[in-house]
RNA sequence: GCGGGCGUAGCUUAGUGGUAAAGCGUUGGCUUCCCAAGCCAAUGAUGAGGGUUCGAUUCCCUUCGCCCGCUCCA
């Protein structure tokens, strides 16, 4: 190793954290980089044998609490909620409707002096308006009015505010270009031609390609549900207020897929439209804002790690109201924290879109009020594996007390695996009794069943893919059908009836988060 | 996409212009009454492609991937 990486190693440590999980996440089969053999694929991650259990564990407990066990509303009624699982390619028309197709595709600008970008729509462009001299471009954000004070200061000699035609960059032909000085630059004409970044994959349907069967893959799960909001209502009698949820694969061709699974391109949603009456859309705001902090904490996801963030005025997008973010404190962003799920009041933007594009009239009627109206949503919108990532690293727990060194802390509802049955040694018809365990307690719930080595090492194995409890048969176990619990934290033992395991497993199933 | 760093077994490291070394892991066998113990054996790597060379893991180029910063993230 350079000595440059050796410093740069010793100056964060919490990326050799970051590091440690991601070893053991490939050594223990959690997750391996995709296509591996063949030299890796940028954004792409493959789920083993454990990341499958673990990913299916959280998507499943997301599913009973928002879909098959709702939470009691603010008004003391069961919430009403229903499953939908839509296809991954629509219709095009679909996302040209949402707008990820035209008018999200962010045109993005480079400085050939600085190397910075930008969003072309972002640069405010001011140009004389008497033709004399360079025009001078400032992007928008919070400092705007101080940056702009500071390069007018620098270029626009005594002109004023008033002598400036004030554009969007995006609005103005590539060949004034020359003449425009860049946010940061220090003479006009350094700015590339906007390249157009359009998130969306793009496929063809159909074993001819041609331009006249361009699809894409869905770049959030959220449309389908929009797009068959009144199927569902005509279907399954539902009343507004009511939810839709659905859970998923999305694709986004992310400029800079980055930290493990945090940025993939292909990725996994959990999401839930909630329709209402736009006079109550603020209760419900309120609402799901509090149940869904309350999720990640039942998870086992620790106060200190969370942060319910609002949408400054820049980030929030035209159509949104308001929109907070659950954020986790992942290694990589500490002391900073990364997104985990958006809780966006998004009005009745996407049905009224939907129902301009495509002719349909998507108003509720409301039968006891004969009101018609277009229902206002509030999207909790999860990632999926972003939420794996989450637990990953909030389990992670070195301990160098321990044979391992590390072990992994998960609540027993999401580890992969619930127990491990071991006999101490591979005789005395230690092996049968475990046996029989094992083919009892696997009916119910995912166990190993562990034989071989010494029982020290398959301690140690279990502790590093979180497995709460371990099982262990021996002499007494014949005498008195006793068995002894190892509690993964503590190492800890204690001896149980060995016709008493299910129970106990069920009741770790059942504590709250630690 | 830009700039910087890095690619040797599953992991951690060693080493060399001339047969690539070790510990741990994994697998099998023996042993073992509670935390990676002991013994025997097996397993397995220079990210990929090209160039220079009699010969490249080592030198050069390209590419892929990973990490960091910027940028982006509907």
């Amino acid at each position: 190793m350079s000595q440059a990486a050796e410093k740069s190693d010793q100056a964060t440590a919490l990326e050799k954290n970051m590091k440690e999980i991601v070893a053991l996440c490939k050594r223990r089969g959690f997750i391996y980089q995709a296509s591996e053999i063949y030299g890796g694929i940028n954004g792409f991650w493959d789920y083993g044998p454990l990341g499958t259990e673990l990913k299916n564990n959280l998507r499943d407990w997301w599913w009973r609490k928002m879909v098959l066990c709702p939470p009691i509303g603010p008004d003391g009624t069961p919430v009403d909620i229903v499953g939908l699982d839509s296809a991954i390619i629509q219709n095009p028309k679909v996302w040209v409707a949402s707008g990820h197709v035209g008018g999200f595709a962010d045109p993005m600008v480079d400085c050939k002096e600085t190397k910075l970008r930008y969003r072309a729509d972002h640069l405010i462009v001011f140009t004389p308006k008497d033709g004399q001299g360079s025009s001078i471009a400032v992007q928008e954000g919070d400092d705007f009015e101080e940056s702009k004070a500071r390069r007018f200061k620098k270029f626009a000699g005594k002109k004023t505010d008033a002598d400036f035609e004030k554009r969007a960059l995006s609005d103005i032909a590539f060949s004034e270009f020359a003449n425009i000085i860049g946010p940061d630059a220090s003479k006009p004409g350094t700015l590339t031609e906007p390249k157009a970044f359009n998130l969306l994959f793009e496929t063809k349907i159909g074993a001819v390609a041609s331009d006249d069967n361009v699809a894409y893959l869905r770049g959030e799960t959220a449309q389908g549900i929009f797009v068959n909001y009144k199927n569902v209502l005509d279907s399954s009698r539902v009343k507004v207020p009511f939810g839709i949820a659905q859970i998923g694969k999305a694709f986004r061709n992310e400029v800079n897929p980055r930290n493990f699974i945090f940025r993939s391109r292909e990725f996994e949603q959990m999401e839930m439209e909630f329709f209402c009456h736009p006079k109550d859309a603020k209760m419900w705001f309120d609402f799901w804002k509090e149940e869904r902090q309350k999720f990640w904490q039942e998870i086992g996801l620790t106060k200190g790690n969370l942060l319910m963030r609002e949408h400054g005025h820049n980030e929030l997008v035209f159509y949104s109201k308001g929109t907070f973010d659950i954020e986790y404190k992942f290694p990589f962003t500490d002391p900073g924290f990364g997104e985990l799920e958006g809780i966006a009041y998004r009005t009745d933007y996407d049905l009224t879109q939907h129902q301009t594009h495509s002719g349909t009239k998507l108003e509720y009627i409301d039968q006891t009020t004969n009101e018609r109206f277009l229902p206002h949503v509030i999207e909790p919108a999860a990632g999926l594996t972003r939420g794996v990532l989450a637990l990953l690293c909030e389990a992670f727990t070195p301990d160098p007390s321990r044979p391992s060194g590390v072990y992994l802390n998960f609540h027993p509802r999401l580890a992969p695996k619930k127990a491990a049955i071991l006999p101490l040694t591979a005789k005395d018809g230690h092996p049968e009794i475990a046996t029989k365990l094992y083919l009892e307690l696997r009916e119910e719930f995912p166990v190993d069943l562990d034989i071989k080595q010494n029982i020290g090492k398959r301690y140690a194995r279990q502790d590093e893919i979180g497995t709460p409890y371990c099982l262990t048969i021996d002499n007494d176990t014949l005498k008195d059908e006793t068995i002894t619990v190892r509690h993964r934290n503590s190492m800890k033992q204690e001896r149980i009836g060995l016709s008493n395991a299910k129970e106990f497993i069920r009741k770790g199933l059942e504590s709250a988060a630690q």
